[in-house]
RNA sequence: GCGGGUGUAGCUCAGUGGUUUAGAGCGCCGGCCUGUCACGCCGGAGGCCGCGGGUUCAAAUCCCGUCAUCCGCGCCA
């Protein structure tokens, strides 16, 4: 197809092109006929600009709908005074159409892309089965474009320090432990399978063994687990390793390649965004004590406070059973909660609940000399379990919470680690409903000294908190063995505002150290050489020390974009159960593929 | 696997057991319109009310089941 080809973007057409003669390549976004007049806002990649076409010049300008890509030749004339276009940077000129031609026709659309306000309520699967129209409108652009432009910087940045970006085998061997992998038929050999990598973690240590000494790659990561709105079947990370290093090479690395990424985007596409200073730390006992998860949200305070020793005696007989039975009295504080309605509360308390508390527990606090109340030292409270306090245990409490006047404290009687999962939720509610989280600022902090493993009560055995190559801390390696559970690791996360963006730790590279870590974790002999021989193998020839970390590309944009979907961030994305609608897979496979596979379906029942 | 929400025109939605013909805005089709830019005005077409069953004289509406989708829980080394 022979077409004129464009001399300018859509967008750049300012008045200093005044006169001049343009082609343009586009697409008509709208299109205005007004009888004797007829305008096309004709849209590129750069932009918007209108053209004008005289109908008497034209015979079949009817043709000219919607989404019609169009090649255009015209003159750039500038607009009058009083037809400026002040919402548009073009507003100021317009083409005068000489010639057009269509260069691709278009139906109807499904759902009216050009405006944006509407496209905001259209139903997602449908604009996923279109995606290729749904990704015309300039806000998908801008998503493309601002992630696009992360994973240059992320590369650019790495290349600059001695970075080799090496990829990984997609298809490659099941790992059991962790998520649910997807799986490969193996043609030759029927009955064996491939997997798809939940990460290059193995390789990429295989990597550091080989002398890469520095490496990243953009890697896909491939998941078989429930979907959430920021969870994809398949996602990105940023996987980088590196040699002959410790723990703070890795943290100070990773946190200036974020702090510079995520400043420059925040500048080149003018986002609504503080800069990203210096990341906090904070250790994971004191993140569970004080946020009740390993995730906190830093943008506000708040912490938890711990009533169980002010409480230890009192005659509230919940408080008083679950203390005695090893819990916790634990809260957090509502500024300003005191003025909710029962029914506010009762939501309150029926959110926790979701979240598996027996029951939320909250008292009002108002000044001294309130009606009603039940005086605590220089305040007072109230609330259908303040009776069953003196005003010590209160006023013990009321320190413990730094409670004010108007505050509503919510307390939660549990074992400490079930508390901190209604607990650190409630905090978040509570941080919305005040309106203290938020969206300008992106508050990165470490999370470090995780413990290696955890007791996994389903299981009956020790589970790893990062994974099986985590390296325990050396000065906790002696109790590998008789007291798994004080070991910490050499093991951080990136968390920002309350989501888990990065993960990472130093790794074992002495095979004997691998081999205990997998023996605490369970793991026999035979079972190792089967799945991990190759790593202990290779741990045998000169394996340096190394570590690395893994942030996720997809939240990355989501943190920049305010996107509560990751959907909105991914080009072409699966709906919650996995399925493509536009490519509409998974699909069935033809007989000829049973036969090469060699497998068959099993018999229902 | 579990809980909650949604499903009505191409899109977004209204419609709480009783009008003949299930409505609105946008879109679509036809007509008019020389300065619009969410153009405007007039007219028109378009519906297995997700699907299946039940209750009823009568069901978009009530009940049961089922499917899809969204949000969450479990899960996510």
């Amino acid at each position: 197809m022979s077409f004129p080809q464009r001399t300018i973007g859509c967008g750049d057409l300012r008045p200093d092109a005044a006169g001049r003669k343009v082609v343009l390549n586009g697409w008509a976004h709208r299109v205005r006929d007004l009888g004797g007049l007829f305008f096309v806002d004709l849209r590129d990649r750069s932009g918007i600009v209108q053209l004008f076409l005289d109908p008497s010049r034209f015979a079949n300008l009817q043709e000219i709908r919607p989404e019609t890509c169009l090649a255009v030749t015209g003159r750039v004339e500038r607009r009058s005074p009083d037809t400026v276009n002040p919402k548009i940077p073009t507003g100021e000129v317009e083409v005068l159409v000489d010639e057009y031609q269509v260069l691709g026709p278009s139906k109807p659309l499904p759902f009216p892309l050009s405006d944006e306000e509407q496209m905001a309520q259209v139903n997602e699967e449908l604009r996923i089965k279109h995606r290729y129209l749904d990704l015309r409108r300039p806000s998908m652009l801008r998503r493309l474009q601002i992630r696009a432009s992360a994973v240059r910087r992320i590369r650019a940045y790495l290349d600059a320090r001695g970075f080799l970006e090496v990829e990984t085998p997609i298809i490659t061997k099941s790992t059991p432990e962790g998520a649910r992998d997807y799986l490969v038929p193996y043609r030759l050999d029927p009955g064996k399978f491939y997997a798809l990598p939940q990460s290059p973690q193995q390789y990429k240590q295989l990597l550091m063994v080989a002398g890469v000494e520095r490496y990243y790659q953009i890697a896909k990561c491939f998941r078989d687990e429930s979907q959430r709105s920021d969870r994809q079947p398949e996602f990105t990370q940023l996987d980088l390793e590196m040699s002959f290093v410790v723990q703070e090479d890795v943290l100070q690395l990773m946190e200036d390649l974020t702090r510079q990424v995520v400043n420059g985007l925040i500048e080149d596409f003018g986002l609504d965004k503080r800069p990203v200073g210096p990341f906090a730390r904070i250790s994971y006992d004191e993140a569970m004590r004080l946020y009740g998860c390993d995730k906190p949200d830093l943008r506000f305070g708040l912490p938890i406070f711990d009533a169980t020793e002010a409480l230890s005696a009192c005659s509230f007989g919940v408080f008083r059973s679950t203390i005695e039975a090893g819990g916790r009295i634990r809260g957090v504080r509502y500024p300003g909660g005191a003025h909710l309605s029962r029914k506010d509360v009762s939501q309150l308390e029926a959110f926790a609940k979701t979240f598996g508390a027996k029951g939320l527990a909250t008292l009002s606090v108002v000044p001294s000399d309130a009606p009603d109340a039940v005086p605590a030292g220089d305040l007072a409270v109230k609330g259908s379990i303040a009776k069953f306090f003196t005003a010590e245990e209160l006023q013990a409490t009321l320190r413990e919470a730094d409670a004010e006047p108007g505050d509503l404290l919510c307390f939660v009687a549990d074992r400490y680690e079930a508390g901190n999962n209604v607990l650190y939720r409630l905090r978040n509610e509570i941080g919305d409903r005040c309106g203290l989280r938020d969206r300008r600022e992106l508050n990165f902090c470490w999370v470090l000294d995780f413990p290696l493993v955890e007791w996994d009560e389903e299981t009956g055995r020790w589970s790893p908190t990062h994974h099986p190559f985590t390296s325990p801390k050396a000065e906790d390696l002696p109790f590998l063995e008789s007291d798994p559970a004080r070991v910490r690791a050499d093991c951080y996360d990136i968390v920002c505002n309350g989501v888990e963006w990065a993960s990472g730790s130093i790794r074992i590279h002495r095979p004997d150290v691998q081999a205990r870590v997998f023996s605490l974790l369970g793991i026999d002999e035979a079972t190792q050489r089967e799945r991990f021989g190759h790593m202990l193998e290779a741990f045998q020839y000169g394996a340096p020390p190394h570590g690395g970390i893994a942030p996720g590309i997809d939240r990355l944009i989501m943190f920049l974009t305010d996107d509560e979907n990751i959907r909105e961030v991914i080009a072409f994305p699966k709906v919650g159960n996995g399925y493509d609608p536009l490519m509409d897979a998974p699909s069935p496979i033809d007989a000829q593929q049973w036969e090469e596979i060699g497998l068959r379906l099993a018999d229902p029942g």
